[in-house]
DNA sequence: AGACGAATTGACGTGAACGTAAATGAAACG
DNA sequence: CGTTTCATTTACGTTCACGTCAATTCGTCT
């Protein structure tokens, strides 16, 4: 009977300073995502103390910045993804809420493949003009 | 002899409302764009005049925009393409710095590729569970 | 000439996402 | 027990990308 709050899955918790240096943020920036409701560390007395949960969190509010998303909509993100780990609240207004942000993210990967392709092309021209000089200047 | 400072290109300039109402952005925005040498309308006594060339860099500058590049770096990047047209200054460092962003980009791709392919995982599930509560609520 | 609308120039305000400094508290070390 | 060493709280500061407002000025219409 392994089977109670679970606590075989090494629930081991990291300090602040561990946070900090295993995702390269400051001490400041996980206090600011705690006061916005982004992360939930333990307090033992005034210590904070992060769970598996936390840095799981953590990854993906960091993912979500690189792609420009705001915390706010990461924090919507992030019930999303608390969904498929058991309790599926409210599952239907999320559902939809994700449906829009994949659509939007899509969209965004079209326009970058557009980008990528014409900066390929202005690059190609690039190169050939460096070539020239190159040779021009030998 | 059509080849004096070529008038042949409709250089028909616009007026920052036209501008405005093309692009959906506010006149703040263009003089601000202006102030950081991002466009350079002509001026005509006090007003400003925007030209062929402003209307493309504000494209390229709305589009840099979407992925979430700052508007220095979006200034960098205009440089690229204004060597483009003709000049070909200083291409070598150009270069090199659009093959940064572009490497950055492609990171960025193949990155949103990896999460869309997981929120997508994570939407079936919450498609079936909607499924399961539908059918249970009746 | 007077009035009106459109554009311009300061200059201060704003929201997001933290940075930074000061004061305090807990804790571990010699 | 005193002193570093972290961590915490409070709170003001900062950068970016504009918003907003007031005071002009310019061109135009009557």
């Amino acid at each position: 009977m392994t089977t109670e709050t679970d606590k075989t899955t090494t629930e081991e918790t990291m300090t602040i300073r561990e946070m900090c240096d295993l995702f390269e943020v400051t001490p400041r920036t996980l206090r600011f995502y705690e006061s916005k409701e982004l992360i939930f560390p333990i307090r033992e007395g005034t210590r904070r103390h992060f769970t598996r949960r936390d840095r799981a969190r953590l990854k993906l509010i960091l993912r979500g910045k690189r792609f420009g998303f705001s915390l706010e909509e990461i924090r919507q993100l992030l019930d999303l993804y608390d969904m498929g780990e058991g309790k599926t609240v409210q599952l239907a207004r999320t559902y939809e809420l994700a449906q829009q942000h994949l659509d939007e993210m899509k969209g965004q990967r079209e326009e970058l493949d557009r980008a990528i392709a014409e900066l390929e092309t202005q690059m190609e021209w690039g190169a050939r003009e460096l070539e020239k000089r190159r040779s021009n200047a030998a």
